[in-house]
DNA sequence: GACAACATACCGACCAGTTGGTATGTGAAC
DNA sequence: GTTCACATACCAACTGGTCGGTATGTTGTC
């Protein structure tokens, strides 16, 4: 029995909860085998620098976060509107707990990064795109059906993002979910107003 | 009076560049009198740590945006939606040059800050959500004289901060403006149709 | 000559990364 | 079926450099 690599899962662990709270810059090494219960010895065994782990973090990510959005409930929905809607709700039922525990790990590494490692905001950029990506086809599907023109599927999945994104900010700044529950809600508001029902533009006001 | 602090705000203006493509924590206090050619004695003569120049930073961008928006045309609007609308539209016109010139220094401090520097924290907050103040009072206006019930024209006036925030994300992520300017133009939209002319609302299945 | 506005020199702590090891497992030659 | 060559999975100690911060000048102004 090998003991196969469970430093290295440990490691990346670790440098999910730490990087989440304090941000990747402000993550050293040492602290990251010290919440891993490991040596350094160990953490360059299996990144070649801390790049490297910011960037096995980034695509670990992706994993967890997609295998929790393919197994999540609201794919069994028939009408492509109500899986877009069905995410929304998903969405906010998550944010539950302290703010680094849902707020989202590429997100925070990205904006440290963007201009000075490629790597890693390729990988995080990865990570956003291809979440958005899963989207895109139910609201491409909900919009052929509710015959809504003039906005680009793909362009929508990524406002989507950039919502959510936005609203971890936003809780982060006030110490709180609430602030991020109710950009969800006026994003859900803004999907239902796109696809409701065609109706003549242009009324009087009452 | 000659030379009046003017180290001082060398170093700030050398912290808002540096932030803003970097972050906090990789910015160091060296780095910084580099940039505005002062010594280390000069930073500390200003600032007491390098926590406190964060604040001071935040501060002067509450300032710096406080002047920028108060004096941009879009208030000259007598209808108070189209003020709106004009605001959006001066974000989006703000989107130029590279990434690090058009993106928001607070949003991204707050993000490696908020669970270890409640100063820097309160300070990002107050910046953020003292704009999203100045914009209140239009949405407010705008609803009473377009009868919208249902939102708050504070959460709607924070929800803009949060799309905008979030399109500096996945402009970063994905190296450039384009999607920002995307997630302002479903910004605009959801609020045109938030604010259109009352029609029945609620969603009826195809 | 007091004081603000800096500059110079330096400190201990901590940083990412390296070195040289040990314990254990694996395949294949003989 | 034992031995040997090699690989994997770690560990402890260390290195050169950088970190935020301090102590102590120097200089121009009133």
């Amino acid at each position: 029995m090998v003991r196969e690599g469970t430093a290295r899962q440990k490691l990346i662990d670790a440098a999910l909860a730490a990087i989440r709270t304090q941000g990747f810059a402000a993550t050293s090494v040492d602290e990251l085998c010290a919440r891993a219960g490991v040596t350094k010895g160990a953490f360059f065994h299996y990144f070649a620098s801390k790049n490297d782990l910011a960037v096995a973090a980034a695509d670990h990510w992706s994993c967890m976060t997609g295998e929790l959005f393919a197994q999540a409930p609201y794919h069994r929905h028939k009408d492509p509107l109500d899986r877009v809607l069905g995410y929304l709700e998903f969405r906010k039922s998550l944010l539950k707990g302290a703010v680094p525990e849902f707020t989202c790990l590429v997100g925070t590494m990205v904006q440290e990064t963007y201009e000075t490692n490629p790597d890693i905001r390729a990988a995080c950029d990865a990570s956003i795109s291809g979440h958005a990506a899963t989207l895109e086809a139910d609201i491409a599907e909900a919009m052929k059906e509710h015959d809504v023109k003039g906005v680009s599927a793909a362009s929508l999945a990524l406002h989507t993002q950039a919502v959510l994104q936005g609203a971890f900010i936003l809780a982060k700044a006030k110490g709180g979910a609430g602030v991020a529950a109710e950009s969800i809600d006026h994003l859900r508001r803004y999907i239902e107003l796109l696809f409701q029902p065609k109706q003549h533009k242009g009324r009087v006001k009452s």
